[in-house]
DNA sequence: GCGTGCTTTGCAAGCGCTTACATTTTGTAG
DNA sequence: CTACAAAATGTAAGCGCTTGCAAAGCACGC
């Protein structure tokens, strides 16, 4: 902080009147004079005062800052979802504290005392399966808190996001429908990874509702980048059968695969069919456009905000919201070879 | 911030002594005897204490937060260098506040009031061409400022980053040296983004100095995204003489000119080349691979963290950086059509 | 026993802000 | 023109923490 940041006192004698009205000027405008507020409010330009933050937090008890902790902000996945989750918030002039965890529930735990340190209001955490002294520590201070990306119904944390198992049993069942039987699933790691387990395991039942044996569906879990992707095409195309469409748990890991396997002389979805999930933008831009699932992260964002904000400005008042995905079909998923 | 947390002077009965001694343990254990220490810090488990924030920043007048404000957290451009940025400063406590501008100066000055206010200690901006306004803010506050993604030799202000015009340079005499003498540059919107100005400012500069007349070469510019791109395309493709080679601003731009004139039927590089800048993880997964400009996000981020922190530590001690690009040659490119 | 210099602890004054309450100004009806 | 309510503004008491300064405790040598 600033040594010669202006002070509330500086602008009141600046502006000719008490600090407090000042503070009036800045908290509820209507309970002051229309003239006084513009001569403050002049004050203030002329000065560059900003309110002290500590000082106010201090005063208030509350810091309008809410955490968010994202699993990466090295792609693109959280990055829009999180932009709106802000917009939101900012529009409410609260501040969005991020912290990344990597992936990891040790990192994800340290993140989160160092925003509740920082004093954040409230909390929005990616996926719901954490640690017990996460959790915790998260009861015993009370701590809003609010999980995206998931919903689990008739839990009593709160929820803005959409059943990953049913959306990934939903893209299984179209790939069957259009005629596969030999399949190959490259799921994101699932450990620690509530999304990429559910949705895997949504595929699986999807696939074992359909009658297809599900010992014969080959499932590798693979780190999230085009690279690994390519790595997993290597080895689904040396079995035998060779499977005729790969399910991906993510578009990152389809794209990855759709590029290998055309490097590697494949036609997609002549040879061979891919769905992707989550619908980044390169998912329709990639050739053959990628079938998906749809998340909708911007609505999820928003919606995270409002509820999260509900529920810390009046506690129990934020409520769980279950968003729905769809299916966008493009070129990539085909009937098999014949 | 939570009703029930507990404060210093809760410790300070718990543990029979005075809120002083409590503050000394926890920041300067040694002016403390052990055994005093000892019994403050069991009750400091006991209660579950944490410092209050706001006291604490109003008292040291520090805050260890340290701001960032970047374009926009909604692309994959800006996430890795801050990633690299936010692990630098975490292994130093010190935490990172993100703030994102839309690319609209207006909300970045908003942004970095709201930082500022939130007592950043220092900030880190992409950039360096702001309006009047910004400026005399920050330099009337005296707040440590980086910034980054640009370098300016000789100016008083902190830069880590490259030269956008050189580098723009550099990748526009490969495509002429490649035998290109038809061009076409599409570039980012440059109204208040110096990176995206300077670039295509570069390119110009080596296509003349090349011989090649400027009057002949399309620039067209626009937004950050696929779409507008291969709309991009669609002009650039109509024009006699149809270019052969065209310079992209960046690489979703490329990304996007690719896809688009391969399904409008024409062969990359056959019929036509395509460079881009920035080097995404897309660039190499692209068909044909994105020839582009290597920028290092990585160390631009984690030096940033370094200098920007001396610079607040100890006024007056933070260097500018000069970081250097380089092209990394892929299939995009390649000799004109015969 | 006492003064000396040290370590350990407590006291109390803020840091900049908000807000309940007190006071002044203004508006309005009688 | 007065009386009184309502609106505008001021006063001052904290919010939880740090820190300069003062006091207290201690070991030591004389």
């Amino acid at each position: 902080m600033n040594g010669n940041a202006p002070t509330l006192d500086d602008v009141a004698r600046a502006a000719g009147v008490s600090a407090a009205t000042i503070s009036r000027c800045i908290n509820s405008p209507d309970r002051v004079a229309e003239s006084t507020r513009r001569r403050v409010q002049d004050a203030i330009d002329q000065l560059g005062y900003t309110p002290n933050f500590g000082g106010r937090a201090l005063a208030t008890r509350r810091t309008n800052i809410v955490g968010a902790v994202i699993p990466s902000m090295a792609n693109a996945i959280f990055a829009e979802g999180i932009q709106a989750f802000q917009e939101e918030l900012s529009r409410e002039k609260v501040t969005l504290l991020i912290g990344s965890s990597n992936y990891d529930p040790d990192y994800e735990f340290e993140q989160i005392q160092t925003l509740i340190s920082h004093g954040a209001d409230g909390l929005l955490l990616v996926g719901s399966n954490r640690p017990e002294r996460t959790q915790r520590f998260l009861d015993a201070r009370r701590i809003p808190t609010l999980n995206v990306w998931c919903y689990q119904p008739g839990s009593d944390q709160l929820f803005v996001g959409f059943d990953n198992c049913r959306a990934g049993a939903d893209i299984a069942r179209l790939v069957i429908e259009s005629g596969h039987r030999n399949l190959a699933i490259v799921s994101g790691i699932c450990e620690g990874n509530d999304r990429a387990a559910d949705r895997l395991a949504g595929m699986r039942q999807a696939i074992g509702a359909e009658g297809i044996d599900l010992s014969q569906v080959t499932v590798l879990q693979t780190k999230y980048s085009f690279e690994h992707a390519a790595r997993a095409v290597d080895t689904i195309i040396a079995q035998s059968p060779r499977p005729t469409a790969i399910l991906a748990g993510n578009d990152v890991l389809a794209v990855g695969l759709i590029e290998r396997a055309r490097s590697l002389g494949f036609s997609v979805p002549g040879d061979l069919s891919v769905t992707g999930f989550d619908d980044i933008s390169v998912a329709q831009f990639v050739e053959p456009g990628l079938t998906t699932v749809r998340v909708p992260q911007v609505q999820m964002g928003q919606r995270a905000a409002e509820e999260l904000l509900a529920e810390i400005r009046h506690p129990g008042s934020g409520k769980s919201v279950e968003m729905l995905t769809h299916i966008i079909r493009r070129g990539s998923l085909g009937p098999p070879p014949a």
